[in-house]
DNA sequence: AATCTTTATCGTAATATTGCAATATTAAAA
DNA sequence: TTTTAATATTGCAATATTACGATAAAGATT
């Protein structure tokens, strides 16, 4: 016991849970309002901009990479990162078809 | 160290990160979109519904609660669930939101 | 080449989450 | 009022997450 049931779940509703994972830190959200708010988006700023330590953002960066949520693109010494446009766009989907499906149910028991 | 910092982020970021950790599993997602597949909504066909123990079941739809994402109604013996609509629209302007910020950036680096 | 800069990884302590058996609670039914 | 049915809570073991110091890796600078 401890560990998640992935199993009993299907693919769409793992992956869903996987990006909201990825999303379920206020350090990352953080990190994608900066990036959504920059136009260059160099790793060490990232750093400088949130209140921890260089291995624990290098560690939540590593969190929205592997949830495709961002992208990092190596630029000599440093690396820039920035939104995964295509995974922003998903969620916004997932959202706006639960929010119509929500208006064209009947009765809303409570 | 362990827990996460959440003083350092704003009060919006806080309440989103939380909002997606509610979202963070695939049973909860599983429920909420049960929730928005049926019309009635009693505790016990969610629990028929999932792979996992009553007790189990019970746990996650308290966080989903506690996140505010469903309401539960006392009917009697049993107790009926339903998607708490406001939460649910405030997640969707969320993420349209961004997506339309992403629509103005002028140049995405990656 | 030696050094500096930038980012990633390792190791580890503190804390949180997941899942369930056992049990409690509360209301309906008999 | 005893029993049954539906849901919640407790307690605990297994696992995952969070944070950071120390260190590694790799390109830039001197």
């Amino acid at each position: 016991m401890g560990a998640t049931k992935t199993t009993h779940f299907t693919d769409r509703q793992n992956k869903i849970a996987t990006t909201m994972k990825a999303l379920a830190h206020p350090a990352r959200i953080a990190i994608m309002e900066y990036l959504l708010k920059v136009d260059t988006c160099i790793c060490g700023d990232i750093v400088n901009e949130l209140p921890l330590a260089q291995p624990t953002v290098s560690q939540h960066l590593k969190e929205l990479k592997n949830a495709d949520l961002i992208k990092g693109d190596i630029e000599g010494n440093s690396i820039c990162y920035c939104i995964n446009e295509k995974t922003l766009e998903m969620l916004q989907k997932y959202f706006v078809g639960i929010s119509v499906r929500l208006g064209k149910k009947k009765n809303n028991c409570c």
